[in-house]
RNA sequence: GCCGGGAUGGCGGAAUAGGCAGACGCAGCAGACUUAAAAUCUGCCGAGAUAUAAUCUCGUGAGGGUUCGAGUCCCUCUCCCGGCACCA
């Protein structure tokens, strides 16, 4: 009897139709406030889930859903597992995107904003995913970005926040500087335009001061490429600074050039000297001849853009300042030269060059004819044939007192000496920079600063917050600020004077925005404080973050930094602001690659959602592969997802072939069937595997078909099964969970149900089948009871058909049997 | 250059802790149902040998090794993806 024509009859026939359930479910779930999350729940522990946030673009793309809804699935299973969940959404929505819409189309960023975050919403609400919509953040608006005004307020007044000179990133396009890490080889991370080095007083948050704890990453449940990116890019290392006597004709001058170096132990092999063209030394050093060629020399560096400069097989460059110092080790003068590959915002600035063991100094030497003396023994070998640098360790020669000392060794005793002397420390040093927070843009949270002429630079008061951002203004990117532009915003009053003051017009860098939305969503509507206390102590910090790792050094090291410092300040609980994070992959395009308009080979998910409903397509994207490694979203096989949800709909709503008598063998396999699934599926979840996870869901709807097809089972152990199948994959397909559990007669809602359990003795069979194998190589099956010992397997073995066959009259000489897995029988010709 | 991750059928992928390679799905092939198609259902689906089979051989990027047994562990190499890139 075939299942399909039963429940194909004239008048007997329900249809699986993903779009009338989803928007039935959907509004229902709203009008019962199903989702709403308390700040407490009386015998639930509260759990917070987080997926990132997204920028309101207009268009939610596949990525956000390859992004959200497995999180989504996550957060769903822990909500069955009966833990209070938080689970909120929100829109990163300051940028520049806004703004570059704007100037293309008759808009202005806030009105584009708005209508972006309307459309979205909706295009989020039809995931189905349990996001609580009343904790959602904005962060363009005052009732949020009063917060974010108020987060730099405490910042600047711990000292964390600071107005300094120094060397910034200027994007050309974006007239505006960038942060450190938004410049991706030597290019603006948003236009991929070209970037160049401007001497600019700047906002700057100190998150150098939180270098060490930010590297100290170890403990955290976070991919480990992550931690090592950002160990990477706080770039820590340790060395010494070290001091260069100037030599000089006038005794009375006591000026010196420091260095930082690594390689202490290679002193001795100092050849040269080499400072950054901005060094500021370099216009006192430098002699008369050697004026025009050092200044020819500085001009070009600043025209010369950062991919240029960046750029490692370029030849190096330089020239000498005419001046020496000397080495206070064996007074030995040094020649002075400057090039542009030392950095004038790492370290001192300067560097001691030793040829002989760092390449780079080397191709400097060969270039220009320098010394190369080697003082690590490897390198004992006449200098014209040195062909590298050598970088490795060994004894030290040419170095007087210091020979014949291991170089690892040599480190520390020269840093000690040098101490001693007074001539240098010990010296650690990051790679990390400061952060720079300002913007000369407009569509941003304005930094609540006044500059006055009496009192210097003045913190807005916090009761004036927010410090509103005035909707007409002129924002076309000049390189000067938008807001400078408006005579209304700029010009105020001193708070401690009350003279004349002008505001402060640069914006913050949204990721400041995004620092602390997390936060935010604990207590979204307080009015008198950026979080209570008490909330914050119920939800923080994260229990289990998910989004890009394209963010490793941007968000998430921002994010650390400042929890860190609100930690410090006493207002966040715990010392990191996610316990766990877990990265999802990329979905790309059919063709394999990056989606993009250009490409075109953007996938819409609406249109996905039309075709094949919402549960499909998160189904679909969780089975496509692990989710932490992303691919190719292949659009035909989606359809496999589509059969199995309509197999699960008629295996449920198939009445025919139950009766009331219970056959044991059915209910055994079952059983066994059922809690096999329940155990795969917990697993599976745990460890964020979705797509065996609903691999496991698609054998067991396959094994319960083939079984109902084939047998008459009892009505009660059905429902039983069934049941347990509809939980299982609610947290993936919540609309059809849903509509299942209503039809088969169970009370609203599903997503209130507890996760089933499984019981252990059920997940395993009696009678098991394991290979057996002769030599390793597989020749059999035996069917043994599952506790059976090593003697009892063999005389099964024996019993086979073909044990004379494969085993003969060889004589064995092992035999190995793993409990409940296989045999394996050694066996030697016998000749 | 340095630091990560990876390579398994036509395709996406699966495989506790070293124990039946290819679960699950797509595509494909054959059949059932149908006037027909779609849908659905059933079976097959790594390569090769043999008479269909039973069975055997080979097979997880390449080469070597450890082991009764290797996709999994060790060594060497190739290619792909991601990050950093003159950080002294």
């Amino acid at each position: 009897m075939n299942n399909n024509d039963s429940h194909n009859a004239p008048g007997d026939e329900v249809k699986y139709r993903p779009g009338i359930i989803e928007s039935k479910w959907q509004k229902k779930w709203a009008d019962t406030s199903l989702y709403r999350t308390e700040d407490e729940v009386e015998g639930k522990e509260n759990r917070y889930h987080l997926t990132m946030l997204p920028y309101p673009s207009g268009d939610l793309h596949v990525g956000h859903w390859f992004a959200m809804t497995p999180s989504d699935a996550l957060a769903r299973y822990f909500r069955m597992q009966g833990y209070n969940i938080l689970f909120p959404m929100g829109f990163d929505a300051f940028g520049l995107p806004a703004e570059n819409a704007a100037l293309k189309g008759d808009t202005h960023p806030q009105t584009w904003t708005e209508q972006n975050i309307k459309k979205m919403r909706d295009q989020l609400r039809q995931m189905g995913a349990m996001f609580d919509w009343q904790r959602e953040v904005n962060s363009s608006l005052p009732e949020y970005y009063k917060w974010t005004q108020w987060w730099f307020l405490q910042l600047f007044k711990n000292g964390l926040a600071e107005r300094k000179k120094a060397p910034v990133n200027w994007c050309l396009d974006c007239e505006t500087v960038l942060a450190n890490e938004q410049v991706i080889n030597g290019t603006c991370e948003r236009c991929e335009s070209t970037v160049e080095q401007r001497e600019l007083e700047q906002w700057f948050f100190r998150i150098t001061d939180y270098a060490e704890e930010l590297l100290d990453n170890g403990e955290l449940d976070w991919p480990e490429p992550v931690k090592i990116m950002q160990r990477n890019w706080i770039g820590k290392s340790i060395g010494a600074d070290v001091s260069f006597r100037m030599e000089t004709n006038n005794p009375s001058d006591d000026s010196e050039i420091r260095v930082f170096t690594t390689r202490p132990d290679t002193l001795y092999g100092a050849t040269f000297m080499v400072l950054a063209p901005e060094h500021p030394l370099v216009s006192k050093i430098t002699t008369q001849e050697q004026k025009n060629e050092v200044a020819n020399y500085i001009e070009q560096t600043k025209l010369a853009t950062e991919i240029e400069r960046q750029s490692t097989d370029r030849e190096k460059t330089g020239v000498f300042t005419g001046a020496y110092c000397v080495n206070r080790l064996n007074e030995e003068p040094i020649p002075i030269w400057i090039s542009d590959y030392v950095l004038s915002t790492y370290g001192t600035g300067a560097i001691m060059a030793v040829p002989a063991h760092d390449q780079r100094d080397f191709e400097f030497a060969q270039k220009f004819n320098l010394q190369i003396k080697p003082v690590v023994q490897q390198l004992d070998v006449p200098e014209l044939e040195i062909e590298e640098a050598y970088t490795g360790s060994g004894k030290l020669i040419n170095s007087e007192s210091f020979n014949g000392i291991d170089n690892i060794v040599a480190i520390e005793q020269i840093t000690e000496y040098l101490a001693e002397k007074g001539w240098g420390e010990k010296k650690t040093q990051y790679r990390l920079r400061d952060w720079l927070i300002s913007r000369q843009r407009y569509w941003g949270s304005p930094i609540p600063m006044i500059y006055c002429k009496a009192c210097g630079i003045v913190p807005v008061p916090e009761e004036n917050l927010p410090i509103e951002l005035p909707f007409d203004v002129e924002f076309r990117p000049t390189g000067e600020s938008p807001l400078n532009l408006s005579d209304d915003f700029v010009n105020t009053k001193c708070p401690e004077c009350n003279e004349e003051a002008r505001r402060e017009t640069d914006t913050m860098d949204t990721f400041m925005c995004s620092s602390w939305y997390y936060i935010r969503y604990c207590d979204p509507n307080n009015e008198t404080n950026a979080i209570d206390r008490d909330i914050a102590n119920k939800w923080l910090p994260v229990d289990q973050y998910t989004g890009g790792s394209e963010h490793a050094v941007m968000h998430l090291l921002y994010a650390r930094f400042f929890y860190k410092a609100a930690r410090d300040m006493g207002l966040v609980p715990g010392d990191e602001p996610f316990t766990r994070y877990y990265s999802q992959g990329q979905i790309l395009g059919p063709d394999g690659k990056r989606m993009s308009k250009s490409r075109g080979n953007v996938v819409p998910p609406d249109d996905q959602v039309t075709k094949w409903g919402a549960d499909t397509f998160r189904a679909y994207l969780m089975f496509l592969g692990p989710w932490e490694q992303g691919g190719p979203y292949d659009i035909d096989g989606i359809v496999g997802i589509s059969r199995w949800l309509n197999r699960v709909w008629n295996l449920v709503n198939n009445k025919s072939n139950l009766s009331n008598t219970e056959n044991v063998e059915t209910t055994e396999k079952l059983r066994y069937l059922n809690h096999n699934a329940i155990a795969k599926v917990t697993t599976d979840i745990e460890n964020k595997q979705f797509n065996t996870a609903i691999a496991t869901l698609m054998s067991l709807t396959n094994d319960l078909y083939t079984l109902r097809t084939n047998t008459t089972i009892d009505s009660t152990i059905w429902k039983e099964t069934t049941d347990n199948l509809l939980l299982l994959l609610a947290p993936f397909c919540p609309h059809i969970a849903e509509e299942l559990w209503e039809i088969v007669g169970n009370n609203y809602s599903i997503h209130q149900h507890s996760w089933p359990e499984y019981i252990e003795s059920f997940t395993k069979e009696e009678n098991i089948k394991i290979p057996m194998q002769i030599n390793g190589k597989l020749r059999e099956h035996i069917l043994i009871p599952r506790n059976a010992t090593e003697t009892e397997v063999l005389e099964l073995a024996k019993k086979l058909e073909r044990w004379s066959e494969i085993v003969g009259s060889n004589e064995i000489i092992r035999i190995i049997y793993v409990p409940e897995r296989l045999l394996n029988i050694v066996i030697k010709p016998v000749t």
